[in-house]
DNA sequence: ATTTTCAGGACAAACGATTGCGCATCATAA
DNA sequence: TTATGATGCGCAATCGTTTGTCCTGAAAAT
């Protein structure tokens, strides 16, 4: 009779059916063939092995194989919908490739970035993706240089070599810039992220171009802000609207920048669009049903978490003949309430 | 001198030293005293451990030692703000206590629950923080059974022999239909979610007590949906607002179903709370600013998730002489605008 | 001058899997 | 009868750590 438990390992296997340990491996990674092992055996050793539920040991497995079926996930805030979106699909993408994913939140810190790269790494993960929090890549320039592969999202370094899948920052706010002017708006504040990362200052830079293409000049007094959460938001659409002369409209460059403008509107007894139009980066499953349903500049979350997986489920699998490769995706201008057509 | 590599292992830091592996490993894990191994040796052993960038192989470590400083989570949908906020202080809880989390999204499907669980097994989790599916729980009774760690939150099996961590869902319902009830209604519809869960269960038995504790009868036909996601919502809300004689209030049962509810409310030409007031269990960040501020009963997420991983910790902690808790976490009811008082 | 004692560290097994070789056994051919 | 080759499977090393035990030389005790 068989005996029955959880820690079932081949050893245990094999005694029980008086075959070596190496026949059953053989047996159970289907190189029963190669190996001249004979039907009979075979069918034994995999019954037996489905009787007594064995599941391979994966740390003895990664260490002998040096590959564990696992990848490594940092992102700034799992709690943001952004991040937590894309991280959906990175899961649905590894799972459909067998992988595992070690989940680590940065927590928007460098520090904590380097932390959670290092317990990766003790991990032995077979490759990582990471949104870098985006104030500095010393820390990340040795993944790559040790071959391992990696694959940033959302934000970037123009000088790390790895491949890359973001979106079309750039575009987008000149897209989002654009329009506000097209609706007749001269006075557009912007309320910034993370001043250092790329994100940031595609985002910017898409603010300013869009302003000189119409040849409006820029006043520096209205790009306020330093970081993606909501209190900075708050904060600079408070400051925007104690202004003397108010602008006209915000363009928000995160989700949760939105949020925090909002409360800040709504503190000051303002209405969007009347008294000020609001445009924001990133769409969110509410967005429809704000008190002003939302104008946004939505990023394809999924595509960013899907093809991210992909590129480094290319690069694990050909390390050698891999090149890093950059992918940018187009943003998406969707028109709703928030932003008004004024008089000039 | 030292050669620097990603790949040093404690047989190349001895070999360079010139010490054996196990006095390295010694020195490394802090036990040079207790093996009387020289002052001198020791920091030769560290400045060179540090120099080198040793991290240790935690998949060797993790075999050796039976313990892997990691827990597995299994959740029902990591994109949907209510879990995300819970993974994120599990994480959080996580890393102060020197653990890693592997995520696993289930898809609120069994199938893919089961299928994480065999892979968090497998990789040999210290632990496991599982908000199952809530349909089955046969695939979970073998993980305590097997003396594996486990906490289960927010969906629970009364018969299943661990910790639970859970808001107290029936008190909540109550005093939400109760809040409903005191604003004149009566003709109070309920979209529930997946019929099986417990969460789901208890909620709807606050539903149906409230209403017997004021000798309102209930309309079964009132009672619809079967289902957490925005679809069942959506359809739920279409249903109940095409019958004939229309209910006052609806009592969502999950920030999802309000959010499709909401959709098909605006698609009818509805108005909230004038033609219909909404109440909503889960506590959003934008639950201020949607169209009519909704109220809520919010949960302690935050709380759910480090309650969950400090009672894991402990649990792994001391195995033999743990006790399963559970814990169930009051919740709170936010008034905003979606409720309307109604004349009798 | 022996025997103890202790400092300082090395050896080797073990954790659970994979895999290059090697070793029987048996039938067939020379 | 003896090579010759299939056939069928086991041995043992290996991945990187940890840890119980053992070894060596020198100082201290007798």
């Amino acid at each position: 009779m068989l005996e029955k438990s959880d820690r079932t390992t081949l050893k245990i296997l094999a005694d029980q059916l008086g075959f070596s340990v190496s026949t059953v491996s053989r047996v159970l990674n289907g190189k029963a063939a190669n190996y001249r092992i004979s039907k009979d055996t075979e069918t034994t050793i995999l019954s037996a092995a489905k009787e007594l539920n064995f599941v391979p040991n994966q740390l003895a497995r990664g260490l002998r194989l040096q590959k564990t079926l696992t990848i490594g996930l940092i992102i700034p805030d799992i709690s943001n919908p952004f991040f937590s979106s894309i991280a959906r699909s990175i899961e649905i993408e590894a799972r459909k490739l067998n992988y595992s994913i070690m989940l680590c939140d940065s927590h928007e810190s460098t520090y904590y970035e380097i932390d959670g790269l290092k317990q990766l790494l003790s991990r032995k993960v077979d490759g990582l993706i990471i949104s870098p929090v985006g104030e500095n890549d010393d820390h990340l320039k040795q993944i790559p240089e040790n071959g391992m592969p990696l694959v940033v999202i959302d934000r970037q370094f123009p000088k790390l070599n790895c491949s890359k899948v973001i979106s079309d920052n750039y575009h987008g706010a000149i897209e989002a810039v654009e329009y506000l002017i097209e609706h007749g708006h001269k006075k557009i504040a912007c309320i910034q992220g993370l001043l250092k990362s790329s994100v940031n200052q595609d985002r910017v830079r898409g603010y300013i171009d869009a302003h000189k293409r119409h040849n409006i000049p820029i006043d520096s007094s209205l790009l306020v802000g330093n970081s993606f959460g909501e209190q900075n938001g708050y904060l600079g659409a408070k400051l925007l609207l104690s202004k003397t002369t108010r602008p006209t409209a915000i363009f928000a460059l995160s989700n949760l920048i939105s949020l925090g403008a909002m409360r800040a509107i709504n503190e000051e007894g303002l209405k969007i669009p009347e008294d000020v139009s609001l445009l924001s980066f990133d769409e969110n499953p509410y967005s429809d049903f704000l008190a002003t349903p939302l104008t946004t500049i939505a990023q394809q979350n999924n595509n960013l978490g899907k093809m991210a997986m992909k590129i480094l489920y290319e690069q694990i699998c050909s390390p050698e003949t891999y090149k890093p490769i950059k992918v940018k995706l187009p943003t998406k201008l969707i028109k709703r309430k928030s932003v008004q057509q004024i008089n000039n």
